[in-house]
DNA sequence: CAGGTGTATATAAAGATTATATACACCATT
DNA sequence: AATGGTGTATATAATCTTTATATACACCTG
């Protein structure tokens, strides 16, 4: 038989003492796996029982943490079968990405709408403040 | 002695059974009303007491409603004295707004190049949702 | 039908938010 | 300095949300 691979070195170590809560670790280490490669479309990923039991954490965390994964499109679920990387997860997480940016952008415009400041001068307002924001990142 | 008009009449009533919290009505109220301009620039606004027994709340949630409105510019207070609508009340309280805005833009940025957008292509994003966003507008 | 998979419901623990009562400190006026 | 107004500070309670759990259920394959 296959050895066996460790998820935990997947996706990371999984603690109720790192920062954010544990199905969120989850999520964020399968993302990253699956939008690095390490994952490919099609596989499964480990039941609920088994990642629970390895992580040690409650079968409902993983569930919470697998439900997440399949709002963003990143993996399905099937019951009675299992839960597999989805077809395109990498470019389902960028739409997903993508989404939330959108609505931040329709948010700030109506905010500064209220400001009271005209169509021009939003689009003048949003242009700099992409250009600055970026250009800060190292 | 000249009559005292009503608070309630200004800034619209205030009950536990609308939507959000009691303190965030009286800023909505009082922010509103100073933007107006219903509210002049050094008057005094009602005493904590004096507002609490009107709205039927209790003296804390009306301080916090003031200390949020501090914390915005838009009005000021003075211990043993009072609280009043600053000076410019109105252009604090449009540059709130404009902070906020600003804020959301550069969150926006930042989630779409995590996507993989480049510079330009987050700028066309930004530009073509705030036209969007803006003609929705009844 | 056996043994795996995911699913659903009810519950508990922890934390943040909202609202309160009571006692305190400051200021102007008398 | 006494009085009666103003805002202030601390401790507390009630509510809601989030996070995590246990237990029992439903589905699928062999």
């Amino acid at each position: 038989m296959p050895e066996e691979k460790s998820t935990a070195l997947l996706i990371g170590p999984v603690s109720p003492a790192a920062p954010g809560p544990l199905y969120q670790q989850i999520v964020d280490g399968f993302r990253r796996a699956i939008s690095e490669g390490r994952l490919e479309p099609g596989l499964a990923l480990p039941s609920f029982r088994a990642l629970a039991e390895e992580l040690m954490v409650s079968l409902i965390t993983v569930k919470r943490a697998y439900e997440e994964l399949e709002r963003e499109g990143i993996v399905y679920r099937r019951q009675g079968i299992g839960t597999f990387v989805a077809e395109q997860g990498d470019a389902a997480s960028r739409d997903a990405k993508l989404k939330t940016a959108t609505e931040l952008f329709a948010k700030a415009a109506r905010e500064a709408a209220e400001a009271g400041l005209n169509t021009s001068e939003i689009q003048e307002l949003a242009s700099e403040t992409i250009r600055k924001t970026l250009s800060d990142q190292t």
